[in-house]
DNA sequence: TGTACATCAGTGAACGCGCGTTCACTGATGTAC
DNA sequence: TGTACATCAGTGAACGCGCGTTCACTGATGTAC
């Protein structure tokens, strides 16, 4: 008799060299039962090995332990979160209109990975393995156009002469945004107003109070 | 010998009639524990019955299961939040003025109370028993004052004419800050703007975006 | 061409842990007769 | 005044669970001689 595996049909054992095939195929998988299961906890090593087909032990081979495990996943999706969002940094030549099309853009995202959003924006800080710390969440991808974007507007006149730092005025907008992002994120069945309609007054507001009065 | 209790001083039981006091005592140390350690998992219903000084099944003479605990424990401090906020709903005739209050003492409560932030507005919305459904946080509390005082503003002329609807503008707000706070809680490390600056930059911008331009 | 050996991908069983929860119970105390 | 009994606060032991992780191992396959 074929041993019972619970869910997944049994993996062929990659040839020789090809080792770290497995490591993309687990990476893959967490991946999936996290968007499927809707829930960090449905993600367990056991879970994982038995969608992939092999054993527990066998995630060992190719991450040190959970949280680097979990936390590659999430860097995947950091980068096409970036990729995602960095593409609309260039959508218009008003940097203004860029930075509402990259707040869409954020808002969509996030609304449409709410547990990867969770993870990366909305866990406690203990779970992140080091090379993943709170700096490189800034220093590299969207956040950087984002500064970008802040400092072509101020650089252009486009904002009350008071506003002088672009690093502050982007982290004030993506907080607001990311706001409302993990407010529906948390709480999805929360009566108010539509996202979008949310998400259009707050930028509204936002960049009408940014802007240089004419 | 006595029993080696690990943490607690042995707890004296309660006179007849009077059983309803271990219960006070349950939600006062589970609150202890969840400000001390700054985690959620460290409440466990072990963890809370030796703070106690009593017996883990003691518990459920009080509360039907953990989540209840945990939220009873949260819904203390709803009702302690909303008054502190509350109070400085009414700290300005001009409501504009006061609803920036808010948002001070909004931040300051939340960052000075993180994991309980967590819990209340972060969480996984499936840890809330029923009733304390999403609807109670919006229905009761801070932020009917918060709706109110944009009500103030609208009727009294301060807002930009296209702009009417108070609920929208209040969630838009609320949002915002929570944006603010809900960043500061999840990634205290982050590298970026001290908080009261950006809450500050944050409350300008969206006031000054809301506000009728005169 | 054949064989011993090293390498490598993956296994199977077990570890100890802490958890939420249930169950039958104990022992003090107030109350009814 | 004494005694049987009901009530009540809390206990002790155990349940089953799923978890992350470790360990010694197996068995296929390429390689060196």
């Amino acid at each position: 008799m074929t041993p019972a595996r619970s869910s997944a049909a049994a993996r062929p054992r990659s040839p020789r060299g090809e080792g770290e095939r497995l490591r993309e195929e687990i990476l893959a998988a967490a991946e999936t039962l996290l968007l499927r299961t809707g829930s960090e906890d449905a993600v367990s090593i056991r879970a994982v090995a038995d969608a992939v087909g092999v054993t527990a032990p066998s995630i060992y081979r190719h991450f040190p332990d959970k949280s680097h495990l979990l936390f590659d996943v999430c860097a995947l999706h950091f980068a096409r979160m970036a990729d995602f969002i960095e593409n609309t940094a260039e959508s218009s030549d008003d940097p203004l209109l860029a930075i509402r099309h990259m707040a869409d853009a954020y808002v969509r995202f996030g609304t449409e990975n709410p547990e990867h959003y969770r993870i990366m924006f909305m866990g406690p800080s203990d779970h992140t393995p080091e090379q993943y710390a709170d700096e490189q969440v800034l220093e590299t991808g969207a956040f950087g156009s984002l500064v970008a974007l802040v400092q072509r507007a101020i650089d252009g006149g486009q904002l009350r002469p008071e506003l002088t730092d672009a690093a502050t005025i982007a982290h004030v907008l993506w907080a607001s945004v990311h706001g409302v992002v993990s407010l529906a994120v948390a709480k999805p069945n929360m009566p108010g107003p539509p996202l979008d309609e949310l998400v259009r007054t707050l930028t509204n507001a936002l960049l009408d109070g940014i802007r240089r009065v004419v």
